[in-house]
DNA sequence: GATTGACCTTACCCATACTGGAAGCTCTAT
DNA sequence: ATAGAGCTTCCAGTATGGGTAAGGTCAATC
């Protein structure tokens, strides 16, 4: 199969597969005429790296997952501690991510929003003893 | 005031300091040995720049949001588009990540997680008919 | 047989927002 | 005079591709 059925099937763009052959993800062989040659294994695993990306998986978390994917005598074990440490990284991120709406609802709040220049998000940004300056630390 | 005092004055890398120079973001003054000068201003200037990063605004929203700071006519309805649109996209990327969390988690708790190779996480990963097939959409 | 259009190839620059390092100049203190 | 800290510029790299160009190949049609 060709690298554009390979896009259709896998649900990645021909782009992204390519890079993924360049960083060593997918080793497709080659017929003659140069064409990348995809097999149902390396559709099986573009797929599986199609769907640790979208959980937010990192290449390099990618291609440790994908060995996993790949070693019959692997422990889940392993497999836990990497899903559970990655699930920790999604829940300081959301963590973060929330602190900055709890932050910037609130000055969003506070301002008026007409067309008077005086501006409580402005303030707040520009380091008024609020919510901001202790959120930033 | 050397680049030095600036970055620590405004919680920011003088690296960074020197980046956002180069962007365009301040414009520091050099003395006669070709030393950056900052002055008050620029000082300001820094430290608004590192809470409106902080509260995940783009760089390119930051110079928007600085003219609007140093903008003594302007409207505050216009700061307030801003960080409304701001939020908004903060609020999209936390559902997004509570997605992968919801999904993840359900794995992880699947997965025994002993030394037995069969493991749900990657089952799930493989395209197994469930929820991350889903999620993946 | 020739042409057309879709598909494939490599190679390059672009983006975000910095971060690190190298080579070299300046300042301060001893 | 010398050492060390601090400053300068420039180059390269990070992660994850997107966009585009210049060109080779394939299948179908005229």
């Amino acid at each position: 199969m060709n690298i554009g059925d390979a896009a259709t099937q896998s649900g990645l763009p021909a782009k992204t597969i390519r890079y993924y052959e360049d960083i060593g993800l997918v080793n497709p062989g080659r017929s003659t005429n140069g064409y990348r040659l995809f097999s149902a294994n390396d559709l099986h695993k573009l797929a599986f790296v199609q769907r640790a990306r979208s959980l937010g998986f990192s290449i390099e978390e990618c291609r440790a997952l994908l060995s996993l994917y790949e070693d019959r005598a692997r422990a889940s074990a392993d497999v836990k501690v990497m899903a559970r440490t990655h699930l920790a990284q999604i829940e300081e991120k959301i963590a973060g991510l929330q602190e900055m709406q709890q932050t910037l609802s609130e000055l969003v709040q506070k301002c008026h929003g007409d067309d008077r220049p005086d501006c409580p998000i402005l303030d707040g940004l520009a380091g008024a003893k609020n919510k901001v300056l202790e959120a930033g630390l």
